[in-house]
DNA sequence: CCCTAATGATTAGTGTGCTAAATATATCCC
DNA sequence: GGGATATATTTAGCACACTAATCATTAGGG
C-alpha cells in the first residue's frame, strides 16, 4: 500500500503522454518543423536562423561566444556558421589579440534577411502560443528556463 | 507611438531569452544530452529508449503505428528500428494479413533492458522538473500538448 | 622562463529527423 | 475486373547534435 501510493503517484511520470522529455523533445520538432517549412523559401534552416538572429543582436560573435548563448558545443557550431558561410550569409574573421578566436561577422546579405525571418518566427510562435493563456504562457517560458538551468547545473 | 507600442508589446517574441522555439528547442535537448549520458552504459540513445518504451506499454506495433504514436515520419523510425533490431532489442516481423505492414516485436533482451532505462528516465525527469511547483508542471505539460495539437491540426 | 593546464576551433564518426523518390500492396470507384 | 489512389516501408541525401580526438594558442604556477 505505500509502495502502491507511490507507485500510483509517480508510475505515469513514464507514460509517454506524461513524460516530460518525451513531449518536450514532440513540441520541439513540431515546431522546428513548422519553421523549417516556412524557412524553405529564404533556403536557411531553423538552426541557421537562431545563429543569424544571435548575430543580429550582438553581431561578431566568436565561435565559442555563439555555442554558450545558444547552448551547443564546438563541433555543431562550427558546422552551421560552415554552412551560413557557404551561403555568404556570414564572413569567419580571425582576431588580432588572441589568434586561437574566430569572429563571425553577418554579411550584407545576412543582416538583410534577418528582418523577414524574423516576422515568419514570429508568426509561428504567436500561433503556437495561441491556444494559452497568458499565464500560461508566462508559467511555460519560466519553466523551460529553469527546467534547463536545473540541468546546466548539476547540483550536488 | 502606436507601432512603437506594438513593437514593444511584440519585439521580445522573437528575442532568444523569451522565443519559445528556442527555449522548447534547449530544454529538449539538455534533457536529452542528459538521458542520453545515462543511458550509454546500455548502448541505447534516448530516441531508442522512446521506441523500446512505447513496445512495453503496447508491443508488435507497425511501424507506421510507432511513427504515429511518437510523431516521427515513415524514414526516421525505419532508421531507428533498423539500429534497436541490430542490437537485438526487437524483432521485425511481416504481417500474414497485410503484406505490406511491418510488425515490430520486443525480444526477451530487449523486454528486460526496459524497467532500467525507464528507472533511470523517471529519474531524469523528476529532478528536471524539481525546481516546479506542481501546478507549474501541470501547466507544462498541458501546454507542450496543446502547442503540439495546434501545429499538428493545421487550423482555417 | 618553462612546463602544464586550459581554451578555441576543427575533423572524424554515429545517430537522429527531415524531404524526395521508389517499391509493394490495398482500397476505391467506375 | 481494372485503373487511379492511398498506404506501408524503404533508400538516398542533407543538416543537425553529440563524443572523442587533434592542433594551435594562451594562461598559470613553479
Amino acid at each position: 500500500m505505500f509502495t502502491g501510493t507511490l507507485r500510483e503517484r509517480f508510475s505515469d511520470v513514464n507514460s509517454l503522454d506524461t513524460n516530460i522529455g518525451f513531449l518536450v523533445a514532440r513540441t520541439a520538432r513540431i515546431l522546428k518543423r513548422t519553421l523549417e517549412h516556412e524557412l524553405g523559401k529564404f533556403g536557411i534552416t531553423a538552426t541557421q536562423y537562431l545563429v543569424l538572429t544571435s548575430l543580429g543582436e550582438n553581431d561578431n560573435q566568436s565561435l565559442s561566444e555563439l555555442g554558450r548563448r545558444l547552448d551547443f558545443d564546438g563541433p555543431t557550431i562550427t558546422g552551421i556558421v560552415d554552412r551560413v558561410t557557404r551561403e555568404k550569409l556570414v564572413e569567419r574573421q580571425r582576431t588580432d589579440g588572441d589568434r586561437r578566436v574566430v569572429r563571425v561577422r553577418l554579411t550584407r546579405k545576412g543582416a538583410a534577411l534577418i528582418p523577414k525571418v524574423d516576422r515568419i518566427a514570429k508568426e509561428i510562435n504567436q500561433n503556437a502560443l495561441a491556444p494559452l493563456h497568458p499565464e500560461e504562457r508566462t508559467v511555460l517560458i519560466g519553466s523551460a528556463i529553469r527546467i534547463w538551468e536545473q540541468l546546466k547545473n548539476p547540483e550536488e
